[in-house]
DNA sequence: CCTGTTAGTTACATAATGCAACTAACAAAA
DNA sequence: TTTTGTTAGTTGCATTATGTAACTAACAGG
């Protein structure tokens, strides 16, 4: 029975199960990524991704350890959450072998400012410091891969919460992509995109000059990636 | 202790570790995938995407355990090999929590219908049947990857062989996109990819008509994909 | 040496993009 | 009240990218 060959061999050695998230955020026009201080061994009270073992018995597959694990180390749901790549191998955890299936998440900078949940540091993701595991590679995969997606996609949207002003969505599309955009184009392209809808009426005003007009995502755009055919 | 904790976890219910394999290739100018017959229960006798355990003490890593089951499963390593998305939860294996962390790999087809390994299938990814687990839905997102992927790269490439004409490459690129492309456009795009060498002297004689020139990826490219700025 | 067929190129029309200069709207200073 | 500085948003045009049709090239076979 094949049933029997596998357990034994989950109890000869167990791969060990986990779940860890990118959560990234546009802090001063940077793209920075929130680390979470470890509670437990190894690596404990390092500064390291928020993560977390599977729990076979309540979560039904990864995402739903993803929510739960996110809700536990910073106390949200953020609008984005994708599954970027898994990190596994014998090498990359004291413990033994691991999987790690890393999932990557985006939310409004001031929201988890609000949220003030204990623990949470952020680190802008071009100044970061040597962490635990194989941490410094899961992020360099994850910027890579909002890079890419920022190019032909409305992804940066969910970085820049409920309602922004367009100058505010390019500066997130420029951190994202690491240069300066061309602002007509950058206009032109998000009127092609066409997840965007104004606030009528509302306004930013941000000094002593004309005020923008304030976008919102439309509903229909709200859980749903749009891709340009040619990028920005 | 919490290595202790782990294995409890492990112990009480181990999670099923597996790595799965998308082997593509073109064939009659359409899309297929390689199907192999499972010798093990559960599914046994059923055509089903190739794949295994991990093994802990055997595999460094997840890159190894595809490596080897391809060889063991179709007898070949593809030139290009790529992690595709990791499919997990309580209910895609009957016998209980499952991850399945998927590959996907392109070939040239004449190297599989040459290698002429047992038990192996071809089929459009377009006319398959129900296949066990959650296969289905595996090899419809590495249909959506490779779409996406051959848009702006080079990808289409690994399709074609090791010599190869640029028509021949053009019909690559098209069944990988489900749609016709233009010829001029095409080998202006490949032209702007500089992944290409002309196999000088060396050309395709294929009917009444003017032979076409051979191509061949430039060894920098063999093990790297290339990226458009602007997609195809 | 004509004919049919596919390879590969050329010239040009059309569409996408980038840039510079413009107007608009505000606060604060004069 | 007017002026000034600053950023929002638009317009027109030059440049570049793309798509199309029509061309020439090179072969096999009759």
């Amino acid at each position: 029975m094949p049933q029997v060959a596998q357990l034994n061999i989950a109890m000869l050695e167990p791969i060990i199960s986990t779940v860890d998230i990118v959560l990234l955020i546009i802090q001063e026009d940077r793209l920075c990524v929130t680390l979470s201080k470890r509670d437990k061994e190894p690596y404990a009270n390092q500064e390291a991704l928020p993560g977390g073992y599977i729990h076979a018995q309540d979560d039904r597959d990864c995402l739903d350890a993803a929510v739960r694990i996110l809700q536990q180390k910073t106390g949200l749901l953020p609008p984005y959450l994708e599954q970027l790549k898994t990190f596994a191998g014998a090498a990359r955890d004291p413990r033994g072998w691991s999987i790690s299936v890393v999932y990557f998440a985006l939310v409004d900078a001031d929201l988890i400012l609000s949220a003030n949940h204990p623990g949470l540091t952020i680190c802008a993701v071009d100044a970061l410091r040597r962490l635990p595991f194989d941490h410094n590679d899961i992020i360099a995969a994850a910027v890579e891969r909002i890079r890419n997606k920022s190019q032909y996609s409305s992804l940066p949207c969910y970085l820049a919460g409920e309602t922004f002003s367009l100058p505010r969505l390019q500066k997130m599309y420029e951190a994202c992509l690491g240069e300066t955009l061309n602002k007509v184009s950058f206009r032109r392209k998000m009127e092609e995109l066409g997840v965007l809808e104004t606030v009528e009426g509302q306004t930013e005003t941000a000094g002593a000059h004309r005020p923008a007009q304030l976008y919102r995502l439309k509903s229909e755009f709200k859980n749903q990636l749009k891709l340009l055919v040619r990028g920005l």
